[in-house]
DNA sequence: TCTATACGTAACCGATTGGTTACTTCAAAT
DNA sequence: ATTTGAAGTAACCAATCGGTTACGTATAGA
């Protein structure tokens, strides 16, 4: 063979991920990942071939790496309803602390991509669906503990909350008051709590 | 005096609130300002300043004209908790026509532009904080007319109503399904709705 | 040890970026 | 009608954009 790569492909991607969650897509130039990666232009291009095919790779391991940890509580397999409270609870905790201003790239990429370029539309339109698919999943689990009322639309509730987390993750990119989150937070806690059977309450 | 200006300010700006809000900041050139304002070079330069300076400029229009059509109806006056609930529906219909894959200018720069520049980051805070006084003053007037329980605390309803509002404006953005959308406006009513007084309900 | 092969380096490419300069046009006040 | 001063025009600017080329370097297999 040859000379082996001096990179891992892995560490390129996290640091990818910082650069294009913290300045988006057109705001991170070439220069800045090149300097930031800490690799060379001409690797990069080989290993990734453009910009464009550079930021998918990134979308697409931000989605299987750094979100899948982030779900884990709502697609844990026993999650229930308090697991998504705990979520949204985590979520506004997050926002006061290192994701302050920095919020998901997904989120970011929805607002600042999904319209513009296809490619990037696919993956936030996977992104919903996933969300959207985790939190249903959750619900299921509570109504079968009983957690949940028979009357519930739980499509309609997964819906909500899906949009409720987007909501929450763009005032965290946006800086919001941390107490605008808890209190968000909380609501979502409410809501749920009201949807509890009259009988088990 | 001399020749008079053969443009008008508020249509640029018009025009530069569809630029803006369709491809961002960053992703406008000046080039395109130029082309779609229908104005020359030197003249946006003398009229504005700067990119950055018209895009302020921009924000500022938006949110005093565009903005404040949108928020009339939780803004009024005699704004109550129906106002609220019809506001959403209207979001959530305007996601399906005109908005889809457009979105609000202000949404969008919070996402984009509010952590990265200071000036933005002023506007999207006053953003946030005009649409979570209107949410309080309409939930205030909702009160006094008997539509919500006493033990609701305001201030954390209409701090949920102001991430669950971004969070539908990001989701139209997104391209998000309407039916998600609609999901959101009717949980947002039933949550409402759950705050009747029972006496009155 | 030699060689094939892929990696690393740095200079470089045309295109586009935001912004300016020198000049012409035109309408209002004299 | 003349003067005046800002508006309009277009060519131009250095800097940066995303991407490539030519060349030197290091390592695995022979």
């Amino acid at each position: 063979m040859s000379r082996p790569k001096q990179y891992d492909r892995t560490e390129l991607l996290d640091r990818a991920v910082e650069l294009f969650r913290n300045h988006g897509f057109n705001g991170t130039s070439t220069a800045e990942l090149v300097e930031e990666l800490g690799v060379n232009r001409k690797s990069m291009y080989a290993e990734f071939g453009s910009k464009q095919e550079l930021f998918e790779a990134t979308l697409e391991h931000y989605n299987r790496e750094h979100l899948t940890r982030v779900l884990a509580p709502i697609e844990a397999p026993d999650a229930g309803v308090d697991a998504i409270r705990r979520a949204f609870a985590g979520y506004a905790s997050a926002g006061e602390g290192w994701f302050h201003g920095r919020g998901c790239l997904l989120c970011n990429t929805a607002v600042e991509r999904a319209a513009l370029d296809p490619a990037s539309g696919r993956y936030v339109a996977a992104y919903l669906d996933r969300i959207a698919r985790a939190f249903r999943h959750a619900l299921e689990n509570g109504r079968h503990a009983g957690e949940l009322d028979e009357a519930v639309d739980l499509d309609e509730l997964a819906a909500f909350l899906t949009t409720a987390l987007i909501g929450v993750a763009a005032c965290i990119r946006a800086q919001a008051p941390p107490e605008q989150l808890h209190a968000t937070s909380r609501t979502v806690a409410s809501l749920l709590e009201m949807h509890r059977p009259a009988t088990r309450r």
